[in-house]
DNA sequence: TCGAAAACCGATTGACCGTCGGTTTTTCGC
DNA sequence: GCGAAAAACCGACGGTCAATCGGTTTTCGA
């Protein structure tokens, strides 16, 4: 049966996840500065993050010497779209009228401006489209 | 920090909840026959799940003689809905662009026909709003 | 080669879901 | 009213997963 967000991001993973998007590449100890010390978390903690987050196949790695250097494997807008589809998933059922009216609320919601917006990268979307496959 | 999808919803719960919506209100012993004896958990397993679910404030009660009788007190598309608005929540830095971005990827995903199934709902949403506020 | 640095291993805690068993409360029929 | 049946309530336990760390082993460079 498939549940909801499992498994999910916890805080941490997150904030390490969010540094490699920011910083490129680093390793354990550089993370752990960046993270780590203002959290008054150990390094073996980050290194567990990474790791996990390594087996979930969210960060790649490389041995250069001693040590890891990790490096995010997905875009930022990559995973949130994922997880979105996931919400999706576990809720569609034939119809996609639910999804669309939720998008288009949820882009009115922030600011109504969102909507010219998106009508703007749907015409690109359908142009794209077309052009792939004249 | 936000977590996400922290407390998430189990396989079970959706389950009860995707009974709710589909058959209005009813008890826990009627809940068991749809969706427990299929699996062959017990009564008190049902119990538990919509006392969580009443918990999470995702159904209501009322006691009508002896049993609670529960009743779903979200939208299926407004729990979707929420749960979507969760996820952009989490990535959202200053930019709609990557939430809108997504959008238009999860609609044309599935089939090309919801871009303009798309836009007419936004062309009503425009039409709505205008109405409001004049 | 040897010492430090990092990976690796494993253990613990704390949520949270799923799952029950047992006890108490409530209600209805007699 | 009262006693039995039904349901709620309480608490416990196993499993999973994130966060956390201590200790051991591996590995690399001086």
């Amino acid at each position: 049966m498939s549940t909801l967000s499992r498994p999910y991001l916890g805080a941490l993973e997150l904030a390490v996840l969010e540094q490699l998007w920011r910083g490129g590449a680093l390793d354990a100890k550089t993370m752990h500065r960046r993270v780590g010390t203002r959290r008054g978390i150990g390094l073996n903690t980050i290194q567990s993050t990474l790791e996990r987050l390594f087996r979930k196949q969210l960060v790649s790695r490389e041995k250069i010497s001693h040590a890891y250097i990790y490096a995010p494997s997905v875009r930022r807008e990559e995973l949130m779209e994922r997880l979105i589809e996931e919400v999706v998933e576990t809720f569609s059922d034939g119809s996609t009228e639910p999804m669309l009216t939720a998008f288009v609320d949820l882009a009115a919601r922030d600011d109504a401006e969102n909507l010219s917006r998106l009508e703007q990268l749907i015409a690109e979307r359908r142009a794209r489209t077309e052009d792939d496959d004249p």
